[in-house]
DNA sequence: CATGAATGAGGGTTCATTCAT
DNA sequence: AATGAATGAACCCTCATTCAT
């Protein structure tokens, strides 16, 4: 596992690869001149900070998946209200779908990721990492809604964070298909979504 | 849209490009060679009946998912009572995320797949087929579910069949990440499932 | 160790690189590119009979080699008298040096070569090629040598062939450096040899 | 042609590049960078003394050819006697061969090194450096020869040094393919190629 | 002076696709 | 119709050289 610490270099890399996500292009399709004009660099420059271009996307994805999660954690934390803090969770996923790139969709795919580019599956992995993540969240959620009586407390912690979690995957459902449910807009979903969890929960 | 006909030779390419899927070849490396020789072919006989690697791919992988999803259709259809089609629902996921290969995970995937194959994403793709299936699936639960009282008619066709799609893509997530659940085995997450989505639906 | 038997394509690749050095092309400047226009072969194609660069150039000097050597050993043996022998192969050291590419110079060089290119050094390498032909001609000359009366027999075998080798190799040494030797000419110089010798042996 | 003197860092350079060729490392796969490390100075720095990789790689060459022969040149001439001296030049040739890295395989191979680097083959060569060395070496010799009453005096020059060199080429030949000969150690080849020499000068 | 981070031209190799048989 | 030998475009990576510090 490397340092989390990065060089203006590699930084530049992750951002220049993101920008090229962001802008639609496909990961499989990645060249190593199109990163490094992305990122501003030459392209041995590379080579330089990284070992190959696997390693390069992968650390890549990594540092955008961390940097992402962090801020929704704490954008999570610090919504108040159970009800809030699901409705955030919901428009973060959505804004997420939405997006040409977001680490979301990374994660949807991650295995795909990993069986292309032969990374070595360590400790610290794109899912591990997302999933981490996704637990202080959950974490969070659970809390604010046992303290507001949402929760049934006797539900173990599974079935709770479970429960959020369902709901937010099926949202995302939704959203990456839209064009299937013409009869249901966003808020609706949002609402049924949240409906549900309440249902689930309590 | 191709003829749902397909030749011999094209059903070999089929079957030869599953197998090495369910083998744990990676989609994103396979050659066409190894195409070929899986389907015991010439390398130059699938440029007679595809008209590239791409759309052989594309169409293996549609076919494929068509099989299966028929046969996911009428073994839930030929289950009886709502209980057992939403537990023979959750074995079927089971076995699929655990399995080398699946069109479930096919279509997981299934943007990174056409974003790195250009494919014509037209009338007919992927996920729009699956989720055709997954649609008639759903009918046929809660179908089951109102005939026999667990379901509460008041609640849009939207909210019925959300509640089933959540509580599969959960209980799929759980699958796929066990090893993240070391104090949950599977049968308890599958009644966990059941629990939440009888909550969901009364 | 590959089969003697070669194709037709890998022949022209051999043909190809020996014609590239004949020309003067050094060796380790010389591009794939290059051996497959002179081979009027695809570049890939190389591939299909060559796991490397290297492979080809490796089995190209030794099929030369071989096929070179081969000539020159029946053109000695099929030489008549002790004397005569000497001369021819006096005459073909002189025509090895003198062209821009032969396998002698290529043995001389040889382990450059195999430092530059990481081959295999196994059973068959060139210089223990090049050393079992040239015992083979050292092996007649002696024969004729002994047999006319040139040659003293109580000499040890490596002494009577060490020999040979000696003045072959001083000879090569004058024709490759004529120019630090202006006031003596080839013929002289193929006298001096041949007197030495006789001295040697008798 | 340059300077004989060279700067501190220039000699740096050198010793560096010989100490890697003597521990093994293949002239044709050395890289800049290693040369730089092994010289203890920044890559960039070979760049002030020497216009390129291939000019500090010959004159490297040169200056430990220099180095080398005149040391070897000294070594003959101070010892006494013509057979202490030929004895010597065996020695010397024995070291030289078995070592890693000498200035003798460097002259054996000079063709190759000249073509695969573009060095202006001007005056100053390591071949014509190498045998005008051998000159003076063979001079010695032929001096201590004559006086000693060895040789007879009747032969032409080049006669009396080719033979000397003969002998040489000859034992070196020996001692690179000792394998070959199982019947004959250093010491036996070493009177083989005195004895030889006796008989062709007397 | 000295450095080493940065560069990008260049080349070995792969593999989808073609086409003569 | 079927083949697989042949192709060459495409791309990753290396490393000699430069130049800002």
């Amino acid at each position: 596992m490397r340092s989390n610490q990065y060089s203006d270099k590699e930084i530049a890399v992750f951002n220049g690869l993101v920008g090229l996500l962001k802008q639609g292009k496909s990961l499989y399709k990645i060249k190593v001149s199109e990163i490094a004009k992305a990122a501003n660099i030459g392209k041995g420059t590379i080579y330089d900070y990284f070992s190959s271009k696997e390693e390069a996307i992968y650390l890549a994805l990594l540092y955008y998946l961390n940097n992402e999660m962090t801020r929704v954690v704490s954008e999570v934390e610090s919504t108040s209200s159970f009800k809030n803090k699901i409705y955030k969770l919901l428009d973060i996923t959505e804004e997420n779908i939405e997006s040409k790139y977001s680490s979301l969709k990374t994660v949807l795919s991650a295995k795909d990721i990993s069986s292309m580019y032969d990374l070595i599956e360590g400790n610290e992995n794109l899912i591990d990492s997302f999933i981490n993540y996704m637990g202080k969240i959950m974490e969070s959620i659970v809390t604010a809604g046992e303290n507001e009586g949402y929760i049934n407390k006797s539900y173990s912690s599974y079935y709770k964070k479970s429960a959020i979690r369902c709901i937010l995957i099926g949202f995302a459902q939704f959203v990456s298909h839209k064009e299937c449910y013409k009869d249901v807009n966003v808020d609706l979903a949002k609402e049924v979504a949240y409906t549900q969890l309440i249902k689930m929960l309590r």
